[in-house]
DNA sequence: ATCACCATGTAAGCTGTTACATGATTAA
DNA sequence: TTAATCATGTAACAGCTTACATGGTGAT
């Protein structure tokens, strides 16, 4: 089973849902930490059915085309529940802003400056966003979420982005620090 | 030219490598934050010598094989120095560890808590590691590298290597309190 | 009218991983 | 003698991105 089907059961273990939806939600939630686009989502789904890990029925839609529901099958679900505790693997490091902090030194510090401010805004603005997100939750749910409901994975893993968020603004602002101190000498 | 060109531009700006070489490098310390095989790197350096951003010259070595070692041009190290301050694109989050978190209410807790723990050692393993490295950089280098330093980004990033760690550690440690406060209830 | 959104699929192409292929030197 | 390290390549495959394809509904 590829990353790709536990990450749509695990959407589809909180509610059933239509390809479309699915893939709204792998741009955001969990694009947070996963993404996938339409052309992956729908060849998946169908494996998924394939092997009987969900089920879809076809709801006549008010457009052109049928829209399909898909629920997620007691196969399915112990699939995940079973996959979820398995080690995972270390992610592949792939970062192209650190690829060229790497060759900074040889840089135009003003430029190089510059980079580095447009960063700081980018992660500003997934920090705002993370921080809607979060709001968003503990008002729908009425507090934090206990560690059992469904809910509290879009939770945890929100805490974690605006961790994460804080850690990479500090070392820009001190990487730009850096580059001033080398510019006033 | 591709990001892999470029990492390999940035080594080759310190120092003329062998494709072996580099392909070490790019394990460690480059693989913290962009990796490549040698399978990668091989053809990629071909690609690099047509366009003449690298110059290569062959070295009769003592195994069965030539080794061929790279050296930057000028004209690459324009085009290096050019990339380097061209912003970055968003990274594509892709966090299986993340992942299993967001459907971990569906998970036993005792199986989660062992999950966790050892994405923990994980983390701790990966942070002894920076700081071995950080040391070695410090005592070659003689204290901290200058911005205009070649040791300058290599340092600098292992820095962000460090305040990643200790971020995620916080992270999975009030994950772990999380599941242990609902399992008291 | 034009745009955004709903809705589902296929195809081509690029990137990256794993496996195939070969073989010398040196240390345990 | 067995393994690790040095050393360089090609090929098959998997995964992901971008483009192609179609078309209705509702808002501006």
């Amino acid at each position: 089973m590829s990353t790709l089907g536990y990450a749509l059961l695990g959407l589809l273990a909180r509610e059933p849902l239509t390809g479309y939806q699915l893939t709204g939600l792998m741009r955001a939630p969990m694009g947070y930490f996963w993404t996938a686009s339409h052309s992956q989502v729908y060849p998946e789904l169908a494996r998924l059915q394939e092997r009987a890990l969900v089920a879809g029925e076809v709801v006549p839609g008010p457009g052109p085309r049928d829209n399909k529901r898909y629920r997620i099958t007691e196969t399915g679900r112990h699939a995940l529940r079973d996959w979820v505790v398995t080690p995972a693997p270390e992610p592949t490091a792939r970062d192209e802003f650190l690829l060229r902090v790497y060759s900074l030194w040889l840089a135009d510090p003003d430029a190089a400056a510059a980079m580095i401010e447009g960063r700081i805004e980018a992660h500003l603005a997934t920090r705002a966003d993370y921080r809607r997100s979060e709001k968003a939750i503990l008002a729908r749910h009425g507090g934090e979420p206990a560690s059992d409901h469904p809910d509290f994975g879009a939770w945890a893993t929100l805490r974690r982005g605006l961790s994460y968020e804080r850690h990479a603004l500090a070392w820009c602002r001190w990487l730009l620090d850096r580059l001033r101190a080398q510019a006033r000498r």
